[in-house]
RNA sequence: GCCGGUGUGGCGAAAUUGGCAGACGCACAAGACUUAAAAUCUUGCGAGGGUUAAACCUCAUGUCGGUUCGAGUCCGACCACCGGUACCA
């Protein structure tokens, strides 16, 4: 395919110009903005400004990526091809824009890599960065480069320490319901002696130690967070993991889990996101209800959002692993349930979710009494009942419970029907709201009056209360890996403190081997010299999880090279918009894929919600528009991967197009957020649209000259660049015609809104209809082709930029800087307008009608149509329908 | 099972408040230019019928039904696919 413009002199060219004039550097209040630099030339500021001299921030944000070791794939650049058009038009709209771009590069693939070759993670991680940065920067997206983070440097995780050690110095104070400072906590003064103190403290912080059971993954030697165990499987990689008890560093995020779910109603995420969100949280309202045990002291209480149906509970369930159980079972049941703890107990996650749900479980031999009704009913053991959910223990109302039900049936015992279904529907086994039966007091009642009236029953008779549970559990936050933060913690005589944050950072010591120890303890353990201070203490060996990194990134980014502070506080007030009532909270636009709706996206704001209670940040949120993008599908229609052999590589594209035409298919393609199969024959499509563009301006007997010169140049030099001349179309000093101006205005509104609206694909065919029309034209303004390039001008900036230097007859200026076209509404009226006449709703004839023709008239005109008059005749005319400038419809019978 | 999303030509898609279904692009076909090819330009392109050619007619937005002068768009039921989640009491 022969070349359709010079791409490959203007990319590199543009990249470098950008580069030597730092042309997308964000300005913070404070700083001093050259008074030669676009931004400072297009507002008219220099030197140092402040804050309230600063135009409105956009804070537009890319999901860092993981540099992986085979390079940025084609999913990659959709989004931050969105991002960027979005940067540069709202440059162009005079906002501040602050677009930057980092690396979350600690992770396993670089220690697996390490454990295999024994190279040092640090060298894989530079190299990968520094081949993604590479190829982000040969598509010319306009980050802000002297803001780029990388979570693995020690500038950097050096504040991931200092604010896991904010999370450590902090309670949660149900009170004021917030995070605050553990020197606010009250210590109870029944504890005696320093050791009780000191526990009572260390139970209550938001990062604390905990022995639990844990999902350990043999084969990645580490424990997981629930959110990285994927059907009983490791998310990283897919392999088993089982159940364990281990001592582990813990997150309290739980605490947050009301202002977690209660903060989606604030942020403009999509609503799939946000309910994903929203059943990990996993609110439900209910009550706790207290159960004595017959013939005993103990009392065991379980969650239920039904306590309408207490009535019929005729049997209770226990989690093997409760509490009581030990206590509770009698002796002629003991080896029996034994025998059933430990078959459970062998089953690891991934058997559980495998295996057909049959039910299964045992009697352990004792009763309980049903406070509401003194019924003796039997105490079982099933693992259907999860001991990490609600007490570990359940009513079981088989009648209203499906789960409930089979095993009842299963097992023989006692179903009681206290809930009437609506007519049409068995009542046994309905698990929807009815009316209450069989249940004394409630009878007769609907279930919305049943449940507060059994609440306020049990709490009269403190036999229970209103309870509210979350699924969400406390996040793992430690893991037995080298390659990530180790925790600012020393141990001694079974004792953790913290280590001071002037001694920060903790840098991880050098190994050779990367392996964990031969006695299972973490690789850092092997740093004997590393881990064992001199008076005594020990390190802790564990290190943070890969989320500890991505948890703040956006605000480091605020301030990347504070040294004296993780951000800046007049820079955090500036671009999270505290600062100014009509700007956004948070991030303005944050573009990533789906796979981290739960995981980073929960964390973050889990940690922002921290940040904010500590009075570190002064946004409740940190994300406040979010845009999840499409995946891109291989041209089979399949998930891109390595073994399916489709996989698209950048660079393979560019190297053939350009970065502009790629930029352009990316959005052309369709929706952002949809997914769609990536097919290269359509980026040809948009690289001869660039070419038109192209052609529309440049003298193409120029070219010919140029092109010579360029086969002769070994250098490949940029200044040949010199040789082409304008089209000599082009005039200077002409006044465009009404036509003509129609035609841009058309296109200027239209890629305007569409923009607005984030619908990229549309704006792209607009702009290609536009140059549908000019390329005929036999004269083209010179500004109407100046004002299409700075319409252009996000998309394509390579060319538009190039070309607008032409026209400028002088190669200097960033066109970023253009300010955005407006578009005047005066020129797109039409003196006449085309109606479509139907009858009975089918199109039978269009009509030029004057713009400001009046009912009757119209009427008249349609009447007297030959087409009109051939489709009703016979018939007479029932109605009339005139819809001014859309359409006329005629029905007749 | 539950939650969310999506179904429109051969393909990617468009139709922003209910108002001309298929913009724009790909693929394909024919033609122009060329010794030839590539590139470029022009024309055609939902299906079926109809015509020398047109005009024109019928059908068509996953399926079935409804509301409306008028439905891809609104309502109801269903089907398929994609994503999430799952013994959550």
């Amino acid at each position: 395919m022969r070349k359709q413009y010079p791409f490959d002199i203007i990319e590199p060219k543009r990249q470098r110009i950008w580069d030597e004039t730092a042309a997308f550097k964000a300005w913070n209040p404070g700083e001093t903005i050259p008074k030669n630099h676009p931004f400072a030339e297009r507002h008219g500021l220099a030197g140092e400004v402040a804050a309230s001299q600063l135009p409105p921030k956009y804070y537009i944000l890319d999901m860092f990526p993981y540099p992986s070791g085979s390079g940025l794939h084609v999913g990659h650049p959709e989004g931050y091809t969105a991002t960027d058009i979005l940067a540069r038009y709202k440059r162009s709209r005079g906002f501040n824009v602050l677009h930057p771009m980092g690396w979350d590069a600690f992770g396993l693939p670089a220690e697996q890599y390490a454990i295999k070759t024994g190279q040092h993670p640090r060298v894989t991680t530079e190299a990968n960065i520094s081949n993604f940065k590479r190829q982000i920067k040969s598509l010319g997206f306009s980050y802000d480069w002297s803001r780029e983070v990388d979570t693995t440097d020690s500038d950097y995780f050096c504040w991931t320490q200092w604010i896991f050690l904010k999370l450590y110095h902090s309670w949660f104070n149900q009170e004021t319901n917030k995070a605050e400072s553990i020197e606010t906590l009250t210590i109870p003064s029944g504890l005696e002696t320093e050791e009780a103190r000191t526990s009572y403290k260390d139970e209550r912080r938001l990062a604390f130690v905990a022995e639990a059971p844990v999902n350990w993954c043999p084969e990645l030697g580490t424990v997981l967070a629930n959110e990285e165990v994927v059907d009983g499987k490791s998310e990283v990689g897919g392999f088993p993991v089982v159940r364990k008890p281990m001592r582990q560093w813990m997150l309290r995020i739980t605490a947050f889990a009301g202002k977690l779910l209660d903060g989606l109603d604030e942020i403009e995420w999509s609503d799939s996101l946000k309910e994903m969100q929203r059943n990990w949280i996993g609110k439900s309202e209910g009550a706790e209800v207290h159960f004595q045990v017959a013939d005993a002291q103990e009392v065991i209480t379980v969650f239920t959002t039904r306590p309408d149906t207490l009535f019929g509970a005729t049997y209770m369930v226990l989690a093997p692993e409760h509490a009581l159980v030990d206590q509770l079972v009698t002796e002629e049941q003991k080896d029996a349930v034994e025998e059933y703890r430990t078959f459970s107990s062998r089953k690891s996650d991934l058997e559980r979710t495998e295996l057909a749900k049959e039910k299964t479980g045992i009697f352990i031999g004792a009763y309980a009494i049903n406070p509401v009704n003194k019924e003796r009913i039997p105490i079982w053991i099933a693992d259907y009942v999860l001991s990490t959910y609600g007490t570990g223990a359940i009513m079981a109302v088989p009648a209203h419970d499906s789960r409930d039900l089979e095993f009842a049936e299963k097992f023989n015992l006692p179903v009681l029907k206290v809930v009437k279904a609506p007519e049409g529907q068995d009542s046994i086994g309905f698990v929807g709201e009815g009316v209450s039966v069989n249940s004394d007091f409630l009878n007769d009642l609907p279930t919305c009056e049943a449940k507060p009236k059994m609440i306020d029953w049990l709490s009269e008779k403190k036999a229970g209360s209103r309870r509210t549970n979350f699924k969400l559990r406390d996040w793992l936050f430690s893991r037995q890996r080298f390659w990530g933060e180790p925790f600012p913690i020393l141990w001694k005589d079974g004792q953790h403190r913290a280590v001071g944050a002037h001694e920060l950072p903790v840098t991880p010591p050098d190994l050779k081997d990367f392996k964990p120890t031969s006695d299972g303890e973490p690789p850092l353990a092997r740093a004997a010299e590393w881990a064992n201070l001199k008076d005594g203490s020990i390190r802790e060996t564990n290190t943070m999880p890969q989320w500890a990194g991505s948890c703040w990134y956006y605000l480091r980014y605020l301030d990347a090279s504070n040294k004296g502070m993780f951000c800046g506080k007049e820079a955090e007030a500036y671009w999270m918009g505290s600062a100014d009532e009509t700007a956004n909270p948070g991030v303005d636009l944050y573009v990533g894929g789906t796979e981290h709706a739960v995981l980073h996206l929960l964390y973050a704001r889990f940690w922002h919600k921290v940040l904010y209670d500590l009075e570190l940040v002064s946004t409740t949120e940190p994300f406040f528009k979010l845009v999840n993008q499409g995946i891109i599908l291989g041209e089979d229609g399949q998930k891109m991967s390595k073994s399916r052999g489709n996989v698209v590589n950048p660079d393979e594209i560019v190297s053939a197009y350009g970065a502009d035409a790629f930029r352009l298919y990316e959005m052309f393609m369709g929706p952002l957020e949809m997914s769609k199969p990536w097919n290269t024959k359509g980026v040809e499509g948009v690289y001869r649209f660039l070419g038109r563009v192209w052609r529309m301006i440049v003298n193409e007997e120029s070219e010919v000259a140029f092109d010579q010169a360029l086969a002769v140049d070994a250098q490949k030099d940029e200044a040949n660049l010199s040789k082409l001349t304008l089209n000599s179309t082009i005039k200077f000093d002409i006044e465009p015609t009404p036509d003509q101006l129609k035609s841009l205005h058309a296109c200027i509104k239209k890629v305007t809104e569409d923009l607005d609206g984030m619908r990229f694909n549309t704006a792209i065919s607009a702009m290609m209809v536009f140059v549908n029309e000019a390329v005929n034209w036999k004269v083209r303004p010179a500004e109407c082709m100046r004002t299409f390039l700075t319409l252009l001008q996000p998309f394509a900036p390579h060319l538009a930029e190039e070309l607008h230097g032409m026209l400028q007859e002088e190669n200097a200026g960033v066109i970023a800087y253009q300010p955005w076209p407006v578009f005047d509404p005066a020129l797109l009226i039409e003196e006449s307008v085309e109606m479509p006449v139907q009858v009975n709703g089918k199109l039978r004839d269009r009509l030029k009608v004057s713009r400001d023709a009046d009912r009757q008239s119209i009427e008249k005109l349609v009447l007297a149509s030959e087409k009109i008059k051939a489709n009703i005749e016979g018939k007479s005319i029932k109605k009339l329908i005139v819809v001014p400038g859309k359409l006329v419809n005629i029905v007749v019978k």
